[in-house]
RNA sequence: GCACCCGUAGUUCAGAGGAUAGAACGCAGCGUUGCGGACGCUGAAGUCGGGGGUUCGAGUCCCUCCGGGUGCACCA
């Protein structure tokens, strides 16, 4: 169990034994300032009106009943306290400081159990399904996908750290009217042409192309109406010509995804959902959910619920795509009986997911309240909003590219070998993109700076990953060896006396654990983001003013290099919840 | 028109109802004959959009106004 959770039933418990109280909400956070020690706790405030008594008198007493119920940590065959400190702080906290000997011992302790340090058994025994990326077929990802790719793998890596069994699934959007757009072009214009380019990208011209001439000739549209007729009724032409160009998409995709190391499970096809789903409209029909309009068309009512009316069947009886979203959805839960199912897909979205969770609560699927719409917000260029209109377009490719291109100026200098500087500018590029995402809140909207993201200093990817490396090249230097276990026996230092720098990077570390716990509930990668580069900034602040190759003694070296490779491991840790690679050297 | 989201430093963003509202960039300075100076340190910079309310306590919750964005039935 981490730390705060310890301190929390430890409240609790305190809590009843002096007053008899059960069934408070304890909680504890860790505060900004260092002064207030390593958490803190409200407690006293939420229970003052009960006992009708002030504040800052029952955090005394139960910071004195606290602090005598000491929490203990065994080393080396002695017991010592975990705190040094249990204190009322006016008005009415309790401020909990740890000792430096557990802190220590929670360096020692992340020296031996790398891979598994931060990991929590929250989701243990429950399955998640998290379906993110959903592109269409018509063009290349642009840099909202990327988002949504970046988003939609972290979270699936935090929830699976916290124990969930996870399942990452794509729903492609493979065929409809706007894929029959590049198709109408394709035809007219293709002459039958081979890609000379990514092939994603080859397709989004045709689709590009659509746009433009349709402002001059909106009858195309009808035109393409028509191949999607065709496509339904199973014209063998245009199923080949489809069939052809997805491939080519696919193709390029292929690339964007390893690119970005965007992985999946399962995939879905939008394809080969054509008019399943009828069921479901029809079982609307007869639970009075839903009705059938003069067109024919079945349409759910939803205006009691503060929601519009959703189109289930069309007039002519096919199904349209929420009709196919209702289904798998149910067909998702017959195979997995998933606990939760996650729908990363922008903030537009919103409504519709408050309708079709609705629908299907409406149709009594119990399972329906297991349905979450992780909503991101849109993200636009310092250049002003994307648009095909404006020629601010960014597709994923390009920005990665590019971003490839910065990085590789950067480290050419410090690395000789072209094919390391190459990998390494790769990896830093995408730590780059990655990060520059993930560390603002996944609900926001967002501005996203090609050059800021790609700098070396500041809040970005790439100072994460310098700072790694950094410490990595002390520990080498230092002919630490590096591995899991190699340093668990230590003789425990009768008294740690750390640097006050050394203080708070330690105990900057404590805290890896419950924000993990709280990324996964909040389903906020940005809260990691946030942590992993707070930790990174004290380190870099106790380099500065700690010797650690140069300590006055062998024995305090060695403290202070058990401390670097916690360090290390951490960031690494923190990262790769992000999705993110570190690189050794840079 | 209705609904949802957002207004925090010049800019981009953190802020789980708590303590003196933080960081990064940019700006002005400073630092090792020391482990990666791609770093660190110091400083200037804010009526948290305005106004009410709830609360011991509001940037955070509620109401309202202003400003911006997004979505509203046979597209996906």
């Amino acid at each position: 169990m981490d730390i705060k959770s310890r301190i929390e039933s430890m409240i609790s418990e305190a809590v009843y034994k002096l007053y008899g109280l059960d069934k408070i909400d304890v909680c504890v956070d860790a505060p900004e300032n260092e002064d207030h020690g390593d958490y803190s706790t409200n407690v006293a405030f939420k229970i003052a009106k009960i006992l009708d008594k002030i504040p800052f008198h029952i955090a005394t007493e139960l910071s004195h009943e606290l602090f005598s119920e000491n929490l203990k940590v065994e080393f080396e065959g002695k017991i010592y306290p975990i705190f040094v400190k249990i204190e009322p702080a006016a008005p009415g906290f309790i401020n909990f400081t740890l000792s430096e000997l557990f802190l220590f011992q929670n360096t020692l302790i992340i020296n031996g159990c790398e891979d598994v340090y931060g990991s929590n058994d929250f989701g243990k025994g429950k399955t998640i399904v998290v379906e993110y990326s959903q592109p269409n077929t018509n063009k290349p990802q642009h840099v909202g996908h990327a988002r949504n790719n970046f988003i939609g793998s972290s979270l699936s890596k935090i929830l699976s750290h916290c124990g969930y069994k996870v399942i990452r699934t794509n729903y492609v959007g493979d065929i409809g009217i706007h894929i029959c757009k590049s198709m109408l072009m394709y035809l007219k214009y293709g002459n039958g042409k081979e890609p000379d380019k990514k092939p994603d990208h080859f397709v989004g011209e045709f689709y590009a192309m659509y746009e433009e001439e349709r402002e001059k000739n909106p009858e195309i549209e009808r035109e393409a109406q028509e191949l999607l007729r065709r496509w339904e009724a199973g014209d063998a032409e245009i199923r080949a010509l489809w069939k052809k160009m997805n491939s080519w998409v696919y193709e390029g995709w292929k690339k964007t995804y390893a690119d970005q190391k965007i992985e999946f499970d399962e995939w879905e096809y939008e394809s080969e959902k054509v008019n399943v789903g009828k069921e479901i409209a029809m079982l609307a029909l007869e639970k009075g959910l839903a009705e059938k309009d003069e067109t024919g068309a079945i349409i759910a009512r939803l205006e009691r619920y503060n929601l519009p009316d959703k189109v289930l069947l069309r007039s002519d009886g096919t199904s349209i795509y929420s009709t196919k979203d209702l289904q798998l959805a149910k067909d998702c839960y017959e195979k997995y009986k998933f606990d939760k199912r996650l729908y990363v897909v922008d903030v537009r979205q919103a409504e519709y997911f408050r309708q079709l969770f609705k629908i299907l609560a409406l149709l009594g699927f119990e399972w329906a309240d297991k349905l979450v719409h992780v909503a991101y917000g849109m993200v636009s260029l310092p250049e002003g909003k994307m648009s095909s209109r404006t020629g601010v377009v960014m597709n994923a490719d390009d920005v990665f590219e590019k971003l490839v291109e910065l990085e590789e100026y950067e480290i050419k200098n410090s690395i000789k070998m072209p094919r390391v500087v190459k990998e390494t500018a790769q990896k830093v590029a995408l730590a780059a993109f990655k990060y520059g995402m993930l560390k603002v809140d996944a609900a926001q909207d967002m501005i996203f700076n090609l050059d800021l993201v790609a700098k070396f200093e500041g809040n970005t990817g790439p100072y994460l990953l310098y700072t790694y490396a950094r410490a990595r090249s002390v520990l080498e230097k230092a002919g630490f060896e590096l591995g899991r276990g190699k340093y668990q026996h230590v003789a425990a230092p009768k008294s740690v006396l750390m640097h006050p720098k050394e203080r708070v990077l330690a105990g900057a570390l404590v805290h890896f654990q419950e924000n993990v716990l709280e990324a996964c509930k909040d389903l906020a990668p940005s809260r990691i983001a946030n942590y992993v580069f707070d930790v990174a900034q004290k380190f870099n602040s106790f380099y500065g003013d700690v010797p650690i190759l140069d300590a006055k003694s062998e024995s305090r070296k060695r403290h202070l290099l058990y401390l670097t490779y916690a360090v290390s491991v951490v960031l690494k840790r923190g990262l790769d919840l992000l999705g993110i690679e570190v690189v050794e050297k840079m």
